[in-house]
DNA sequence: CGCGTTTGACCCGCGC
DNA sequence: GCGCGGGTCAAACGCG
């Protein structure tokens, strides 16, 4: 019985293993060192993916900033969303680990009393020794089920807190996302990393440790240390004013223990910050030329999206065609700085700016600032559905393996549910979807169905289907998607990156959830997208 | 030849 | 006022 779930967990763990290196061409083993396999724990030794999403909402005028965070990766995945969760749910975030930490001493004693009963049966039978043999026998595999019924029990426990946690952190969310309706000034950033180094972990991490705090309950030491091997899949909101940033950006380069690396938290920094201030920003905006939107431009030029990945190639595909107009060595980062504007639209004022971590040069650091003015080409929007979709696919996956019986137990409630199904209904043309939204329901609980909010706005706006006509894009990613854009010289959401995908969007949908590149590409261009279009867009659609 | 990248120069804001 | 640093421009260059 449990012996059998066991098994299955493993199986599907593995799978997703696998899933997930086989599509990250980018991947490295190495990096996502194994952590220390824990008693009772989901062996992680096969899991070396790692996938860490942060996003962070800055909406600048109010000063207010939201950070996510979202990590997921297979046995990974558990320990950061448990981390982060924790995190999210300040109240019970705390007992709940300890819980955990207390149900495996629970089962070290019990294997031990299993063990010793054992002998004293084999004894009384001394005669037989192959009744002995067959009682020792018994004995080892009563205790290794005793063994499993706790891990079971423990994974379950842990993936109905993820799921609990997820819930308060999505309502926090909302609560945010209601609240600054009104503050105009304000500039949207979104800061969102994929990746599962440590490095990248860290930095997230220590970056959100003051301003998440108020979102995100303390980590436990050991979650800290976990985070930084594991896998995870966060989200977390903050904001804050540009002077807050700024005082962030301090903060955070002096903080010892965020990343032993300054030049890297300050590179962090230094994209995350902006440099966004008010002048700055107006010249982007005259820049830009995209002086016929007044009104949009002041909203165009506060957003601002950081998405983090684990990128060999040049540039992260996020489905959109950049044009490279600048570079530039940045103070504190021996990695060039790369300045992209949008090319898809003309007078599309987004500009990006990509740069490799200091730290963990295979990090790619990529800045999205501005709001498209145009419909998101098909294979971005497509993307970032299958991204929401691949998000909850991979959380399921992991859900599914270790909590067979307890069927979600902690399933997320019908509204949340109706909550992403609008989304997934519009974007229902991938088969993916539907298999993913039982997923997202189940298992995204908060952080995913917030992502879902967004990216159904984003969809909302892109999957407007004859609109693209307008544009190179073609119309139906599966037929000639490949092709790409601009003359098909390259897939239209190939921008070089080491993972360029050749396939049909909705083969990729099944290639995103492995590729860790494009799911945060998607993700990024989703939440852009999304937030881009207008922070209450996205909170008025938080309503329905 | 057209398009995209490279790269040095320039502009502007900010801190001292 | 000056220097520093980030961001942008635009001519030169390379590639298909």
């Amino acid at each position: 019985m449990s012996s059998s779930k066991r098994k299955r967990a493993d199986i599907d763990l593995e799978r997703r293993d696998d899933e997930v290196d086989d599509g990250s061409g980018d991947h490295h083993p190495g990096e996502a060192a194994p952590r220390v396999q824990k008693e009772g724990q989901i062996k992680e030794g096969e899991a070396p993916a790692k996938e860490v999403v942060e996003v962070v909402v800055d909406r600048g005028g109010d000063g207010s900033k939201e950070e996510i965070k979202y990590g997921t990766q297979q046995g990974g995945v558990i320990e950061e969303d448990k981390k982060s969760a924790a995190a999210a749910a300040d109240n019970d975030a705390g007992d709940g680990i300890d819980d955990e930490e207390g149900d495996g001493g629970g089962t070290g004693a019990e294997d031990k009393h299993m063990v010793e009963a054992a002998p004293g049966d084999g004894d009384g039978d001394g005669d037989h020794e192959h009744t002995a043999m067959a009682q020792d026998e018994l004995s080892t595999m009563q205790e290794e089920m005793e063994k499993m019924k706790e891990e079971n029990k423990m994974l379950r426990r842990v993936v109905d807190r993820t799921v609990r946690d997820y819930y308060e952190l999505q309502t926090k969310l909302a609560a945010y996302q209601k609240q600054p309706a009104d503050q105009e000034p304000k500039e949207t950033e979104v800061f969102l990393s994929l990746g599962g180094t440590a490095p990248a972990a860290a930095v997230a991490e220590a970056k959100s440790k003051e301003e998440q705090a108020a979102l995100r309950p303390s980590v436990g030491s050991d979650d800290t240390d976990d985070g930084r091997e594991g896998l995870g899949l966060s989200l977390s909101l903050r904001t804050s004013s540009y002077e807050d940033e700024a005082r962030r950006d301090v903060v955070d380069g002096g903080a010892p223990d965020i990343v032993t690396d300054v030049g890297k938290v300050r590179g962090y920094a230094l994209l995350e910050s902006s440099r966004m201030s008010p002048p700055a920003s107006g010249d982007l905006a005259a820049g830009g030329g995209i002086g016929s939107q007044q009104g949009v431009n002041a909203a165009n030029r506060k957003t601002r999206v950081s998405v983090r990945v684990r990128c060999q190639g040049p540039t992260m595909n996020d489905g959109c065609q950049w044009r490279k107009y600048g570079q530039k060595v940045a103070k504190g980062n021996p990695c060039p700085r790369a300045y992209y504007r949008c090319t898809v639209a003309p007078a599309c004022p987004v500009r990006k700016q990509v740069q490799r971590c200091q730290e963990d040069m295979s990090i790619l650091i990529t800045t999205y600032e501005g709001t498209h003015n145009h419909p998101l080409p098909v294979g971005a929007t497509a993307m970032a559905s299958t991204a929401t979709a691949g998000a909850g696919a991979a959380t399921f996956m992991l859900l599914s393996s270790t909590t067979s019986d307890a069927a979600v137990s902690g399933g997320p409630p019908p509204a949340s549910s109706s909550y992403l199904s609008p989304y997934l209904q519009l974007n229902s043309s991938s088969k993916y979807h539907s298999s993913a939204s039982p997923l997202m329901s189940g298992s995204m609980g908060g952080g995913g169905a917030q992502h879902l909010s967004m990216f159904g706005h984003s969809s909302g706006l892109s999957a407007q289907p004859a609109t693209h006509l307008k544009y190179p894009w073609p119309p139906n990613p599966s037929h000639g998607g490949a092709a790409g854009l601009g003359g098909g010289k390259r897939p239209f959401w190939g921008t070089g990156g080491v993972d360029d995908v050749t396939t049909a969007l909705p083969d990729n949908a099944g290639t995103m959830v492995s590729d860790p590149n494009q799911f945060s590409a998607a993700i990024a261009t989703a939440i852009s997208n999304v937030i881009g279009k207008d922070g209450q867009a996205t909170r008025s659609k938080e309503g329905e």
